[in-house]
DNA sequence: CCTACCGATCGGTAGG
DNA sequence: CCTACCGATCGGTAGG
C-alpha cells in the first residue's frame, strides 16, 4: 500500500488562483501529513488551509469545524481499509475460510501499521466523543460487513463454531485491534516484547487465538 | 471502584489562601474531570488552573506542560490499574492460574468501561508521539508484570503452553485492550453487536478465546 | 476562494 | 502561588 501524500499545487499551470481541482482532497491528504508529522493535537483548520496553500476561510466550504474534518478521514479510511482488506483476499483465493480469517486479522494490523497517522485519525477520541457521523457509521458498518460475512460463512461450512455471528466478529477484531493500536501508540517496540516485528506476532496472535472461533 | 473526583477547597479553612495541601493531586484531579466532560481536547494547562481553583501560573511548579500532565495522568493511571487487578485477584485466592488470566482480562475492561476518561489519558496517543518518560514506562511494567509472571507460572504449572512469556502476555493484553478501547470509544455500542453490556461479553471472549494459551 | 479584520484562548514570564 | 502583562494562534465573519 502507497502512504497518503499530497502535491500541493499543479507545478506550472495557472499559479495565481489557487482553485484546486479537487480542494476536499487535498484537504484530506494535508491533514493527514499533519497528523503524521506532529501529531492529532497539532491538526487545525488553520493549519490544514495553510499546508494545503488556501487562505484559512476556505475549508469552510467542505469542513465546517475540525471534527467534521476528522469525520471525513475516517470516513474516508474505513473505505481504504475496505479495499485493502478485499485485495488482500483476492490475492489468496484458494484460501479456505479459516485462512481467509487469519488474513484478515494480519491485514488489519499491517493496514494499521502502514498507516499510523490514518488510522490514530479514525479511532480518534474526539470523534466517539459526539455521536458518530451516520457516513462514518455506514463507511465502518460496510468494512465490518468483510469480517461478519466471513464468520457467517465459516459456520455455514462448520469450521467456525455457533453463535451470534456479530459477537463473534467483535471478538475477532477486538484481538487484532488491540495488537494494532498497541503497535501504532509504540507501547510494544519500547518494551522487552521479544518480536521487533509486530507483524510477525500479528500471524502468531492470530494462528493461535483464533482457535477460540472453532466449534 | 470509585470514580476520581475532586473536593475543590477546604470547606471553611482559610479561603483567602490557595495553598492546596497537594495542589499536584487536585491538578491531576481537576485533569481528569476536564477529559470526562469534554474530551481530550479540551485539556489545558489554564483550564485545570482554573477548574483546581488556582492561577493559571500555578501549576507551572509541577507540569512544565501539558504533555507532563499527561504522563502524570498515564503514570497515576498505571499504579490504580495495578491495585485494581491485585484486589480482584486477592478476592479470588482459590482461582486456579487459568481462572486468574481469566479475571486480570475481564478485570482489565472493567478499569476501563469504570475508568473511560482515565484510560483514554493513558493510551493518549500524544503520549506516543515523544518517547514515553521514564517513570510512566516503570509504572506500566509494573502492571505488566502481574500478566508476565502469571502466565509464567501457568508455564511451570502446565496448563499454558511454552514459549516466551512476555509474547503470550502481549496477546492476552492485545485481545483484551481492543475490547476495552472499542468500548470506550462508544464503537460497540453504537453498532449491532448482541451484548448490551461490554462486560458480559468480556467474559465470554477472554473465556473462549484464552484457549489460544493452553498447551 | 481571498484579504482583512475581530474576540477568545493559549503558553510564557516578570515581579511580588 | 498571585496579578498583570506579552506574542502567537485559533475559529469566525464581512466584503469582494
Amino acid at each position: 500500500m502507497q502512504p497518503t501524500s499530497s502535491k500541493k499545487q499543479s507545478p506550472n499551470h495557472k499559479n495565481k488562483s489557487y482553485h484546486h481541482g479537487n480542494l476536499r482532497q487535498a484537504l484530506l491528504d494535508a491533514a493527514l501529513d499533519i497528523i503524521a508529522e506532529n501529531g492529532l493535537s497539532a491538526l487545525t483548520l488553520r493549519q490544514t488551509a495553510s499546508r494545503a496553500g488556501v487562505s484559512h476561510a476556505a475549508p469552510k466550504r467542505h469542513f465546517a469545524s475540525v471534527l467534521d474534518l476528522y469525520a471525513a478521514i475516517a470516513e474516508d479510511g474505513y473505505c481504504k481499509l475496505r479495499n485493502y482488506l478485499q485485495e488482500r483476499i483476492a490475492k489468496r483465493s484458494d484460501a479456505s475460510l479459516s485462512q481467509v480469517l487469519a488474513i484478515l486479522g494480519v491485514a488489519y494490523v499491517e493496514f494499521a501499521i502502514a498507516n499510523p497517522a490514518l488510522f490514530r485519525a479514525m479511532f480518534h477520541s474526539a470523534l466517539a466523543d459526539r455521536s458518530t457521523p451516520h457516513s462514518v457509521e455506514v463507511a465502518a458498518g460496510k468494512t465490518l460487513d468483510i469480517l461478519v460475512s466471513t464468520i457467517e460463512q465459516g459456520q455455514e461450512a462448520g469450521v467456525i463454531r455457533k453463535g451470534y455471528a456479530p459477537d463473534l466478529a467483535l471478538c475477532a477484531w477486538s484481538l487484532v485491534h488491540g495488537l494494532a493500536v498497541l503497535s501504532v501508540d509504540r507501547q510494544i517496540s519500547n518494551r522487552r516484547f521479544s518480536s521487533e516485528d509486530p507483524l510477525k506476532l500479528a500471524r502468531e496472535l492470530v494462528e493461535q487465538f483464533y482457535l477460540g472461533l472453532r466449534p
